[in-house]
RNA sequence: GCUUCGA
């Protein structure tokens, strides 16, 4: 099973989803038994709902469902091909849940651009005594950018900056872009000014914020500022 | 060989 694993997600993550399912098709042919590492590998070549379907039922049979991170996964699919309320079902069934549970519900959520929801996951979270990491804080500001709540992002920013994950690039970029989105340039640049290092997403994130701040002679400075840096835009 | 976030 882990040779076939590690073929199948290697097909899945260079886009060859097709050969990858022919390949899950063929090692069940062949009689091998899949692992959950062979569940992880072809859901992640799954691009339509009822593909997803067919491999959960293949899932059930073979008694895997509870795994935390084949749970994780089909919440993830579920959101992002069919519904909330289908991801929902999942990560109210899945008994053993972690942090990446939680983190994926949350992302689920603001995806349909429910921020109360996302809010009440974070909430939860925590009362379950499961400790929020940075991507809860990322995909938590996120949610608040997406409805321009920066009140919200403001009462989050303590937070992260009780636990210095401000000082992550990730946290830090979603901190400048829910500023930028909502408005405040100040917030935006210094967000942008503490980030432990610079990339294409987080310069693109304060370039759209100056954007948005209705600064656009300042966009072009740092996007002129950005190629000085050597980085090519995407 | 392994699930979630900043585009």
């Amino acid at each position: 099973a882990h040779t076939w694993s590690a073929i199948i997600s290697a097909h899945a993550k260079l886009g060859k989803a097709e050969t990858a399912l022919h390949l899950y098709h063929k090692m069940m042919v062949l009689g091998s038994k899949s692992d959950k590492y062979v569940f992880l590998a072809v859901l992640k070549a799954c691009s339509t709902l009822s593909h997803v379907k067919l491999i959960h039922d293949h899932i059930i049979q073979s008694g895997l469902q509870s795994i935390v991170m084949i749970g994780n996964a089909m919440i993830d699919l579920y959101a992002k091909l069919s519904s909330l309320e289908e991801a929902r079902a999942v990560f109210d069934k899945l008994l053993n849940r972690d942090a990446v549970s939680c983190n994926t519900m949350i992302a689920a959520c603001t995806q349909y651009g429910k921020l109360f929801q996302a809010l009440d996951c974070f909430k939860k979270m925590q009362g379950d005594g499961i400790e929020p990491d940075d991507v809860t804080f990322s995909s938590i500001l996120i949610a608040c950018s997406t409805v321009g709540a920066m009140k919200k992002g403001r009462l989050i920013h303590h937070q992260i900056v009780e636990r210095d994950l401000q000082l992550l690039v990730n946290v830090g970029t979603a901190l400048a872009d829910m500023y930028g989105k909502c408005g405040s340039l100040i917030d935006l640049l210094d967000a942008f000014r503490s980030l432990p290092y610079r990339d294409i997403v987080s310069w693109g994130a304060l370039i759209a914020g100056c954007v948005q701040c209705g600064k656009p002679h300042l966009a072009m400075k740092y996007f002129q500022e950005m190629q000085g840096e050597g980085f090519t835009p995407n």
